[in-house]
RNA sequence: GGAGAGGUGCGAGAGUGGACGAAUCGACAUGCUUGGAAAGCAUGCGUCCCGGCAACGGGACCGUGGGUUCGAAUCCCACCCUCUCCGCCA
């Protein structure tokens, strides 16, 4: 979302800046509501400005037992003028409202130009693709297998794109939850948070899966909730329609939390596996910084991602995404994405972002400097949230990267405690 | 789900139709005082929008949205949230 102000001043030079990625916003309108709401809010403000001068005379002839009726009547007219121009201001807010929403966020000089995924830029790779030694099987053969992981139940009782976890699977998944969340709470400085998993349209608004991707998202029948696609959403809006203190930046936080998404639009895409469900499980590291640290920060949170692969030793590398692939709402982001050995090529397992002003002008999280002194002024803080990991993929990625000949899946050593000791997990 | 009470500034809390953007107290900031601190005194202390280089001027905001009225924090309606009691419940 942009400033308005900044909005009409610009508009030109954001849609130049945005190019392809703004096809879908309709400027012109935009460009004509602007102008129209200046004109009415001024007339407004100017009729509002004689009504409360009209208002106070009829007080003070009242007070005075003089008669008051043609003042009276005459502001009857004033007042009837401003309820017909607020009409017409409140329909132009909510178009232009609903317009200004849909304008995605313009991406950060740095981001390298490009129209799809192709155009991503590699920016380090960590690790090697293991050497199996026999051929790589996908793991949900090596999950069926074992028994651990069971599609064709979880198609009876729900249906396409969920899966069941059991024994040393289910087991293996609490592992890395445990694991992640505990190493980005001791030794990264995050605080965990357990949000709700249903949350309103305002907050869906706020971060900016609404009002442009409601289709991505399920939504209670009976009230007006909306199953969380990421623990972005309710752990961003924490703070929405606060003032922070400056001292308190940067917050960061970490949640564990499911994920729900529709999918609409990736059918035939991952139909089998772990890759692609309507469910799945995610730890996010969410951050809230003063604007002029948010790409260290963002630096940063990559990193912390990061080191969770490196703990795992999974091989993975990070890419820039280029404009044509960039989010909605992001200004910049990295995605990691870790090898597997059965597809032969590299998958995203977390994407980290930094959306700038984007989502705290949408939410109104702003900040203010400490007491007195420095300069009392507001400003809007900068919002990032990375996974830290996928959950799920994570465990994909362990199923493949350290499967072994006779079927079984050894255990990397950073999980061995969150495993009960489980080295290596066998068909049972 | 039923019954009741209530939502006002950073906090407490007054205000039930006109001089209220809002008393008072506290917190906080700055200055005075002090060897230093406390206390005391003085001043300041919300957010947003419009115009302006600025000084400044204007407007909005008392849970949210409508309505009544010349005029609404105050009256009416709807919704949201909080608290208490009852019911139900992991």
């Amino acid at each position: 979302m942009y400033d308005l102000r900044n909005l009409r001043d610009n508009l030109d030079a954001i849609r130049n800046q945005l190019g392809p990625r703004g096809a879908d916003v309709q400027w012109e309108d935009l460009r004509k509501l602007i102008e129209e709401r200046r004109g009415l809010t001024s007339q407004v403000e100017t009729l509002r400005h004689d009504l409360k001068k009209g208002s106070d005379e009829v007080a003070r002839l009242k007070r005075e037992k003089q008669p008051a009726e043609e003042a009276v009547a005459a502001m009857k007219a004033v007042g009837d003028r401003i309820a017909q121009c607020e009409t017409g201001l409140r329909g132009v807010e909510e178009k232009l409202q609903d317009l200004a929403l849909r304008i995605p966020n313009l991406p950060h000089p740095t981001v390298p130009v490009g129209r799809s995924t192709e155009q991503n830029v590699e920016v380090r790779r960590w690790g090697t693709p293991p050497t199996l030694g026999h051929p790589a099987k996908t793991h949900w053969d090596i999950g069926e297998n074992l028994g651990i992981l069971d599609f064709d139940r979880a198609a009876k009782i729900a249906g396409a794109r969920f899966a069941v976890l059991t024994g040393a699977g289910a087991r293996l998944e609490r592992a890395l939850i445990n694991f992640m969340l505990d190493l980005h709470t001791t030794e990264h400085g995050y605080r965990e948070v357990l949000p709700p998993l249903l949350v309103n349209r305002s907050a869906m608004t706020g971060t900016g899966q609404l009002p442009k991707f409601e289709e991505d998202l399920f939504r209670l029948r009976d009230e007006d909730y909306f199953l969380i696609p990421t623990a972005e959403v309710p752990v961003t809006n924490l703070h929405r329609e606060e003032i922070l203190d400056e001292s308190v930046l940067p917050i960061r936080y970490t949640a564990f939390t499911p994920c729900f998404r529709r999918e609409a639009g990736s059918y035939g895409k991952d139909t089998r596996g772990l890759i692609r469900l309507h469910q799945f499980n995610k730890v996010e590291l969410v951050a809230f910084t003063k604007p002029d640290q948010s790409y260290g920060e963002l630096e940063r949170l990559t990193g912390h991602a990061e080191t969770i692969l490196q703990r795992l030793g999974l091989h993975y590398r990070v890419m820039a995404l280029c404009t044509g692939d960039l989010g909605f709402s992001a200004a910049k982001t990295y995605d990691l994405e870790v090898w597997l050995p059965s597809q032969n090529q590299y998958r995203e397992i977390s994407s980290c972002s930094n959306f700038e002003g984007f989502q705290a002008r949408r939410a109104g999280i702003r900040y203010k400097g400490t007491g007195g002194k420095k300069d009392g002024k507001t400003d809007f803080v900068h919002t990032l949230n990375g996974s830290g990991l996928a959950v799920g993929r994570t465990l994909v990625a362990l199923l493949e990267n350290y499967q072994q000949a006779d079927g079984s899946v050894l255990v990397p050593e950073a999980l061995h405690g969150y495993m009960g000791g489980l080295e290596q997990i066998e068909k049972e």
